[in-house]
RNA sequence: GCGCCCGUAGCUCAGUGGAUAGAGCGCUGCCCUCCGGAGGCAGAAGUCGGAGGUUCGAAUCCUCCCGGGCGCGCCA
């Protein structure tokens, strides 16, 4: 497994303090990057965990524990002090920086990656739009967050496969149909049809369609909006692994097969000539119909059929990303899954919450079925695929997000996603600039038996850099792409400042190791592209 | 009425138990003999919606209240 300087540490530290405790720690202790400079380079509140235990002063015990990490972290550290209510402040040697360095190089594109052993099978669905018009910008903050999330969590370790599940039956379908067939027919949609643009074009490139019967037409216009929906996401960067038909539950009899299982297991009941599945046995707050009385199946035993077919795929854990209108649903799927036999932690509901699109500071309206939205290929046209990406998992997924057009157009110089590239760009002209031998051979060497003495840029940079792993891990725990967008500007910013105080090619006429210093942009480089990469943003070599 | 999400600087938002709460934009003022100025530095700007509680310690956890968004169908 990768390891890292940090993780190291904070094991000596876990250590030292179980041997202080006289046993582990319930809880792990943090290792923190301190508010201040002056509190070191890292802090631990090791010793405030464990004094209540001890019954002494956590200031007593932040003495002992110091005391022995000093002892074993030997010349890696430089002093430990002990600080507020007992925090532990440590200050590392310039000899542990350089190790650090040459640590987190050793690993080359794997650092910060998980270990795969610890891994699981995820299935992760995703969009899943209705492929009965265009991806809107909604959708395509689904596929950002979703697609990211994927990277992130395959980075962390784990297995993944992207779903689309593609609505392709039932009324909604029907009236697309019949939308097409009208348009074709030079008439209006039907009430409640779709008035969209793209459905007289759809018309258009259906031959005969004027004449042809509306199912068949919704088939062939699902197919194409499909088709469309795949250029988009492609033009996206986001690529599934399965694009997975409602219709063909229906048609291979899975609906049925769920229906007596769920009789088997008791779990449905007859009521006013519908049947029930009893969802409230489960958590939820009323029964839900499978069946209605006219004999026609819901929408939601469909989607009961869907999950049947993924928990029998066998993996790990299944997440849906739903939006927020859908969020009253995540209580009568839940409690199908558990019916069918599902373990509640392994099926797991992310619920996306809106975009509201600004126009001149004016909010957008946004409805598929009346043709007024703005479409995910019209957002890349307008602001580009990168600045879209990012623009869409800058904010916690759980938060609505405003993006306003005009501003993302006008201040595209002032973008945050230009800072990071810019950075990256910039790195890669620094190393053009040192040539091909010299980064080669700061690659190869035993960077820890440089003599170079770090300057405070130079070693806030490599701190953010040995972050990496951890904010991997955090970013896939908790679902969270967004928080690399916070940790790259972090590192872009970070970079700018060891880029003013440090010289790197020609290090060696202000005493320092330019070895070292093509190692730092180096490893900067990397971890650059990977924060971006991991958002499905390109890390350009030259803007 | 019930359920889910949100409320942090003028604006958009990070920050899921630690020290004096951060970033971008906007605002004020500086910095190009220098490896890329798409940059850097400094400053102004906060009752972390409110009130209780848990804790050595709360923006963070619990309870209640207020405000906003979204849901609550034999629709999908």
């Amino acid at each position: 497994m990768p390891t890292s300087p940090v993780a190291e540490l904070r094991a000596a530290l876990g250590a030292v303090a179980a041997e202080v405790r006289g046993e582990a720690l319930a809880d792990a202790p943090r290792i923190e990057r301190p508010p201040k400079p002056e509190f070191g380079d890292y802090s631990s509140n090791a010793a405030l965990l464990a004094a209540p235990a001890l019954g002494e002063p956590p200031r007593t015990v932040a003495e002992r524990i110091g005391g022995l990490l000093t002892e074993r972290l030997g010349e890696g550290v430089e002093r430990v002090e002990v600080a507020g209510p007992g925090f532990l402040n440590l200050f590392m040697s310039d000899a542990w920086c350089r190790g650090a360095l040459a640590a987190a190089m050793g690993q080359e594109e794997a650092f910060g990656a998980g270990a795969r052993e610890a891994g699981e099978s995820i299935l992760v669905e995703f969009v899943s739009a209705n492929p009965t018009g265009p991806l809107t910008v909604a959708s395509g903050r689904h596929a950002a967050y979703g697609d990211s999330l994927c990277r992130i969590l395959e980075f962390a370790g784990h297995r993944v496969e992207r779903e689309f599940y593609v609505n392709d039956h039932g009324s909604q379908v029907r009236l697309f149909g019949e939308s097409i067939q009208a348009r074709a027919r030079g008439d209006e949609p039907p009430e409640g049809g779709y008035k969209g643009e793209y459905v007289t074009e759809l018309a258009g490139r259906i031959d005969g369609a004027a004449g042809a019967d509306p199912d068949g037409l919704a088939t062939r216009g699902v197919e194409l909006m499909i088709e469309g929906v795949r250029g988009s996401l492609e033009r996206f960067g986001v690529r599934f692994d399965r694009f997975f038909s409602e219709r063909s539950l229906h048609q291979c009899g899975a609906l049925d097969l769920v229906s007596t299982t769920l009789e088997e297991r008791g779990e449905v009941y007859e009521h006013e000539g519908a049947s029930w599945l009893r969802t409230t046995a489960h958590g939820d707050d009323k029964d839900r119909v499978l069946e209605r009385s006219s004999g026609e199946l819901t929408y939601f035993a469909s989607d009961i059929a869907y999950h049947r077919d993924k928990l029998e795929r066998g993996y790990d854990r299944a997440i849906d990303v739903l939006g927020a209108d859908h969020h009253g649903y995540v209580g009568r799927m839940r409690a199908a899954w558990i019916a069918l036999g599902g373990e509640p932690d392994r099926l797991e509901f992310l619920i996306m919450q809106l975009v509201n699109l600004l126009e001149h500071g004016r909010r957008m309206a946004m409805s598929k079925r009346e043709g007024e939205f703005v479409t995910l290929d019209d957002l890349i046209d307008d602001i580009g695929v990168d600045a879209a990406r990012y623009f869409l998992v800058q904010r916690s997924h759980d938060t609505t997000l405003d993006l306003d057009l005009t501003l993302a157009r006008e201040r595209s110089q002032d973008n945050p996603v230009y800072y990071v590239q810019y950075a990256h760009a910039r790195i890669a002209s620094i190393l053009r600039k040192a040539g091909e031998p010299a980064v080669a051979e700061a690659v190869a060497r035993d960077l820890s038996a440089s003599t170079e003495i770090l300057h405070p840029s130079a070693r806030a940079l490599l701190k953010r850099l040995l972050e990496l792993p951890e904010e991997v891990t955090l970013a896939a725990e908790r679902r969270a792409p967004h928080r690399l967008t916070v940790y790259g500007h972090d590192v872009a910013h970070d970079f700018s400042a060891f880029y003013r105080d440090c010289r790197v090619v020609g290090a060696a006429e202000e005493g320092g190791d330019e070895g070292f210093r093509i190692a730092m942009c180096v490893l900067a480089k990397r971890v650059l592209a990977r924060s971006l990469g991991l958002l499905g943003v390109s890390a350009p070599e030259e803007m």
